[in-house]
DNA sequence: GCAAGTAATGAGGTTGCCTCAATATGAGGC
DNA sequence: GCCTCATATTGAGGCAACCTCATTACTTGC
């Protein structure tokens, strides 16, 4: 079932909550992960594709063809996880399974053509996406956030 | 209800997913904050309570009493949100509501004196919980990350 | 005194994950 | 060849942390 559109957040309009140094570094980063959610899924949402349907796009067009347990370990998620995703890109026709010829327990997964133009059509319009909020940092910022963000995946 | 122990997350053991620079800022930032949250649910599990009702107690102990509203506005949630958050930690003894003497469509909400020692017992460990992934961190990196995190709120 | 606004909550939904079985197949030992 | 064990995907079911849209109680401004 195609989720239903419009069901983007949008909380309080002026309460600023708390801003201050009141959270601890974990909490401001969750908080700063669901706004960047927030705002990836009403970009996103002309295409009726999630955050992380597009993550698993991304990574399937630029890795190519791989079978569900390698896109899981690319999206670091549990397979029945990548199962989900995969099942969501093929009802919009963004990829395709069939089954690899190597090891008949097997599924490959592949990117369509509509699912390419798709992705393109995404990655023009402004960068990528909620990529935009990034927008207001310096470019020092950025690299210093790509690296700190690096530090920490391990 | 209190939420079924043991449900902690533990995808792969070796697969080390797309650690390059595959990912976009934000997903790489996503991606961080879900590792984040599944380290914190551990810590917490002893408590038994989650990331985001810590959070909610965090406040309480800081700003003391307040109306579900309050509290809303300071999690930066729709207030029905608080209200769930509230129950949860109504359900532990954590909090208490109590009507407002003020406006008696208002509930106050409070900690008790349990909540007050579970949390003092949660800070005693580890400085706070989660935190420790920071550790990894040097201290102007740290002091970098709060910076960015802030101006990426707004 | 009454319409209009506000506080909390019931009802129901979404995203994005997870675990724990099946089920099907591949691989190595004997 | 047969059997056991490991691996790949998926069905079934669950959970966290949110959300929106009523509904019910109030409070307020005119």
């Amino acid at each position: 079932m195609t989720q239903d559109r419009d069901s983007r957040a949008r909380p309080g309009p002026g309460g600023r909550g708390d801003a201050g140094g009141d959270e601890t570094l974990s909490e401001a980063f969750r908080s700063v992960a669901r706004q960047l959610r927030e705002t990836s899924q009403e970009t996103l949402a002309p295409w009726d594709i999630t955050p992380s349907q597009l993550r698993a796009l991304r990574v399937l067009a630029r890795h190519g063809v791989m079978r569900l347990s390698a896109l899981s370990d690319h999206l670091r998620i549990a397979a029945r996880s990548a199962t989900e995703v995969a099942d969501a890109l093929e009802a919009r026709g963004l990829v395709e399974r069939r089954p690899d010829p190597d090891d008949r327990r097997a599924t490959l997964v592949e990117l369509t053509g509509h699912g390419t133009s798709v992705l393109d059509a995404i990655r023009a319009v402004s960068g990528t996406a909620a990529e935009r909020a990034f927008d207001r940092l310096s470019q020092a910022d950025r690299a210093h956030l790509a690296r700190i963000l690096r530090k920490l995946r391990d």
